[in-house]
RNA sequence: GCCCCGGUAGUGUAGUGGCCUAUCAUGAAGCCCUGUCGAGGCUUCGACUUGGGUUCGAAUCCCAGCCGGGGCGCCA
């Protein structure tokens, strides 16, 4: 066995006893007849001590390793105030793993800061650092509370086809494939399948997918490869019975990131979790607001980047954080969305800050007046024979939402840029790796 | 899709027509040092995105290409 132990399961217990230790070669600081090497893994780092004068050959082998090579140590832990895990590791045999070749593409701990492409293009040495990895862990954090709180709440989660035959909604372009004899494209949302799901009798389904946009935007808020959670509903009386799900959900996700303590410490970040319930604006007052400070913007138009930062800078005067802007337009929105009136919609968007961050809405569950919309919108119901057949054989009120993870994690995180969100980010012009 | 910006050692940079045999840091290779923890000291190594052009002279100016970043739009 390489290792017994990790940096940070070493305590008391194991002093003046042989250990086990593995990881990756961080640094090594030669003072002539002793040397220090720091290995780190998972948990974090510690240090060997070598002594010339105990094993020239052990002290030679260890001195001449390259930085992140990996290493396997059997030693014996000494106690020591002086150095900072409390202890240090006496090697007394070595397993040499992995011998890194010189010079590294990309330092772990460089005291020069590297380019974000520089870091991207070295993604897995970059990955190394422990201020990286939070976000993963993080995100791992956040999403292992979206399944336990929306399984608290009876949702079942599904998984929906991401090979399709049509677009799902228009609007964003799609990846076309090539599908045996016929042509294909990638999923842009589940948004299709999911309400399909509604006529099923299962009443509320969640997923948590990989999405695919063809859009040739160049942000850094845009991937075209993201992941997202998206929750449907049956038998809601409107958008409210929704919202109260979806401000429940962000707020077992915010707080649940606010408890990862250790890893928010290395990132130099806070997360103040909001409080319930998030404040309701309607479309009406929030162009109200941001025209009251001089935006150009027309009832009926949509919030610009400009307009929803404005609004987020006025919501925070009142120190809210978190706001949905309900009752929007019907034009603005997609043609499943359940009119209310003539003039306005029963879709909603949650807003962090200026950022949207979720999309939702009661859907239409009459099919007749989904046809008009569709037309409405100047789509083709033929295009949509095989999701219009879910309406037609009894299908119950309903709605739902849907969030991109990476944004929510740059929301959460305040971090400027979403591929810092994703471990191989997909953009304009990145494949690899 | 529209617009703006950038490309100098492995990494991050200085350099806006001659003082560039290109700066500094970091790194790599090596030497010295028994308590380092951003170790220290000394030596060495290593670069102007590509192709044209202007000029006596180009890293520097112009044109084109390639590669990259960002803003807006679209959207999540």
């Amino acid at each position: 066995m390489y290792r017994s132990h990790y940096s940070k399961e070493i305590s008391k217990k194991e002093y003046n006893s042989s250990v086990a230790v593995a990881g990756w070669v961080e640094d090594i600081r030669n003072l002539g007849s002793i040397a220090f090497l720091i290995l780190r893994d998972k948990t974090g780092t510690l240090q060997l001590t070598i002594l010339k004068k105990k094993s020239p050959e052990l002290f030679e082998q260890l001195i001449s390793l390259p930085r992140e090579s990996v290493i396997s140590v059997k030693g014996f832990c000494k106690e020591n105030e002086k150095v900072r895990n409390g202890y240090e590791i006496l090697p007394e045999s070595v397993d040499v793993l992995s011998v890194a070749e010189t010079p590294l593409p990309l330092g772990v701990v460089d005291k020069v800061e590297a380019d974000f492409d520089t870091r991207l293009d070295n993604r897995v040495i970059d990955l190394r650092k422990p201020d990286i990895q939070a976000i993963f862990k993080i995100r791992n954090a956040v999403l292992a509370t979206a399944h336990e709180y929306l399984r608290s709440q009876s949702f079942l989660e599904v998984h929906t086809p991401k090979i399709i035959a049509s677009s799902s909604e228009g609007g964003t372009d799609v990846f076309k494939l090539r599908y045996f004899e016929k042509e294909a494209f990638l999923a842009q949302s589940p948004q299709l399948y999911k309400q399909s799901l509604m006529a099923t009798g299962l009443d509320r389904v969640y997923e948590i997918a990989w999405y695919f946009r063809a859009e040739e935007h160049n942000t850094r808020r845009h991937l075209n490869e993201s992941t997202a959670v998206d929750v449907e509903m049956a038998f809601i009386k409107d958008e409210e019975d929704v919202m109260k799900i979806l401000e429940h959900l962000v707020h077992a996700m915010w707080k649940r990131a606010g408890e990862c303590s250790e890893e928010l410490e290395v990132l130099k970040k806070t997360v103040t979790v909001p409080k319930l319930p998030f404040t309701r604006v309607r479309y009406d007052d929030a162009v109200s607001k941001v025209q009251a400070r001089k935006s150009p913007i027309q009832w009926g138009m949509d919030l610009s980047t400009e307009d929803e930062r404005l609004l987020g800078d006025i919501m925070k005067e009142d120190g809210v954080d978190f706001y949905f802007i309900t009752k929007y337009p019907l034009e603005s929105k997609p043609f499943y969305t359940m009119p209310d009136g003539e003039k306005y919609s029963r879709g909603f968007d949650l807003e962090c800050k200026g950022i949207e961050i979720s999309s939702g809405s009661q859907r239409i569950h009459d099919v007749a007046l989904l046809k008009e919309r569709l037309k409405a919108c100047g789509l083709d119901p033929k295009d949509f024979d095989a999701y219009l057949k879910a309406f037609r054989y009894g299908m119950p009120p309903h709605g739902g939402f849907g969030f991109g993870i990476e944004r929510f994690l740059m929301e959460l995180l305040d971090m400027n840029n979403i591929r810092e969100c994703i471990l191989f980010p997909r953009d304009r012009s990145r494949l690899t790796p």
